[in-house]
DNA sequence: CTACCATCCTGGTTGC
DNA sequence: TGCAACCAGGATGGTA
């Protein structure tokens, strides 16, 4: 699943495939992904060049000499793929595809569809709905512990469903959150409110190191992520807890007889792993 | 305001 | 072995 480690990867590796290259075709396969795709996308995007490409959250951001901006969201199963052979025909849930002056194709594919792809006004860009309301980069001067505290304070929410939101910080999803209160050392059940300032002092640094580490590992995937610059990238990237339910913690010497190993729960629907010894 | 849940979707996995 | 049911999850919108 990309979370913003597969997505900054993602980016790197689109860099030089993209910025200063024209875009000279354009084929739409669908009608929508998770959202319609924007009105007239293939004539707005034909003759433009990008000039800049970012992350924000779990956003790919495409400034356009044409003054629009591309935004693209993977969603859970989209992937980019940059295919330098024009003879092979689009695959299955190929919905988008760039054609470049340099003759490479840059492909949008997502057989969950889960995706979004939005083109807005630059100028416009900040105010656009898909960033009004988003909290701070997890990797930027803006994360700091007295900023989290003051998001967490009062919030009843356990802390693994207020890091998923969004608001509070940007671009975390449901296995980093796993992670991250894992290294931390906190119970994914707490309530927000009820971290005290050492925890949060240890919880910052704790996303920070995740995010870093993965992001050095070049992105990771549970199956089926393919690395930007096209290779099939099925390395396997190992987590502490995440997927390891009656498995041994690591860093924890107790007899998996008693304790039954990393515990997988649900909250809002979703999954956490975490383990009972390290983590209250 | 907060909390919680359904919804979108396909493919891999599980269960009978 | 074959097939049906289930599960995964990001963002959003609805309800209580």
């Amino acid at each position: 699943m990309p979370e913003l480690p597969e997505v900054e990867t993602v980016c790197r590796g689109l860099q030089r495939s993209l910025i200063d290259i024209k875009i000279t075709d354009v084929q739409q396969r669908r009608a929508n992904l998770r959202i319609p795709f924007p009105d007239h996308l293939p004539d707005r995007l034909t003759g433009a060049v990008p000039l800049r490409l970012y992350r924000r959250a779990k956003y790919l951001i495409m400034d356009l000499s044409s003054a629009e901006t591309l935004i693209l969201h993977l969603g859970m199963s989209g992937r980019i793929i940059i295919q330098p052979d024009k003879t092979i025909p689009a695959q299955k849930h190929d919905h988008l595809i760039l054609t470049t002056a340099a003759g490479k194709r840059i492909i949008f594919n997502d057989p969950r569809r889960f995706g979004m792809v939005d083109l807005t006004p630059t100028a416009a860009l900040e105010s656009h709905r898909f960033f009004r309301a988003l909290g701070p980069e997890p990797l930027g001067n803006g994360f700091h512990a007295p900023a989290l505290g003051e998001k967490l304070s009062g919030k009843k929410v356990a802390i693994k469903n207020a890091l998923l939101d969004q608001r509070v910080v940007a671009g975390l999803g449901n296995i980093y959150v796993s992670e991250a209160l894992f290294y931390a050392g906190i119970d994914p059940r707490r309530p927000a409110g009820s971290l005290r300032k050492p925890e949060i002092e240890s919880l910052v640094p704790a996303i920070r190191t995740v995010l870093e580490k993965a992001i050095a590992a070049g992105g990771s995937s549970l199956r089926d992520y393919v690395q930007a610059n096209g290779d099939l990238g099925y390395f396997q990237h190992q987590f502490a807890v995440y997927n390891k339910a009656g498995q041994k913690c690591p860093g924890c010497h107790c007899d998996l007889a008693k304790t039954g190993g990393i515990e997988k729960i649900t909250q809002s629907g979703r999954s956490s792993f975490f383990c009972p010894v390290k983590q209250t």
